[in-house]
DNA sequence: ACTTACGGTAAGTTACTACTTACCAGTTTG
DNA sequence: CAAACTGGTAAGTAGTAACTTACCGTAAGT
């Protein structure tokens, strides 16, 4: 599922918000990923595997080591909800200010 | 606190994203919202806390009716977190992509 | 003033989620 | 083949969050 829900709720786990931004500036072996956070190795794998559900990231092995690396598509998909939404948003705030002239 | 964090988690929660959208439409008081939804207006008035608390929705009292609009701010708060980060996250894809042909 | 409508707050319950340790499977190196 | 390194999975725990009912203010109408 590529919804902008499982991306949104993916994120707003600061943990896993910051795994994702080490993530976005290039790809991460988990281990390095544990090394620089202050949480147990399992616990990054498991925020990964949400990450990845919510294609977010993609994984690849490399020898014995899996390295993520982004996938723009839940990226891409939150971003269009919102963008979205703002046009929305400014719209509808537009038309209440003007009613509030009358 | 207007940080993008706080409005992330509060759009993270479905039933909340739900209230909120009803919101982006146009101003609703409580007991509209309660009368949509599926659950209570006690759980309605405390989502509408955490999205004002969020800076998603401001609230103004209209005689006995509490009427919620939107509040841009959080959502521009938000959606300039994405923003820069889709910006990072495209220099990113590209620089992995171009040390791949190498 | 009494009643009705509106909505925020308190207290308690349930479910989920982030985390831990322990364990197991695959990969490379000696 | 064995030893060391990699990382995913299982099971259990603790904290939190979303929801309920009950209650209490405040505003408007009769």
């Amino acid at each position: 599922m590529a919804t902008y829900h499982t991306a949104l709720a993916a994120l707003a786990d600061p943990t896993r918000r910051s795994i994702f931004e080490h993530i976005v500036e290039g790809p991460r072996a988990v281990g390095e990923l544990a090394a620089v956070l202050p949480v147990s190795r399992p616990a990054v794998s498991q925020h990964l595997r949400v990450l990845k559900e919510a294609e977010l990231v993609v994984d690849s092995q490399i020898g014995a080591r899996h390295v993520y690396q982004l996938n723009p598509s839940g990226l891409g998909a939150l971003r269009t909800y919102l963008d979205r939404f703002w046009d929305q948003a400014l719209a509808a705030y537009a038309a209440t200010a003007e009613s509030d002239e009358e």
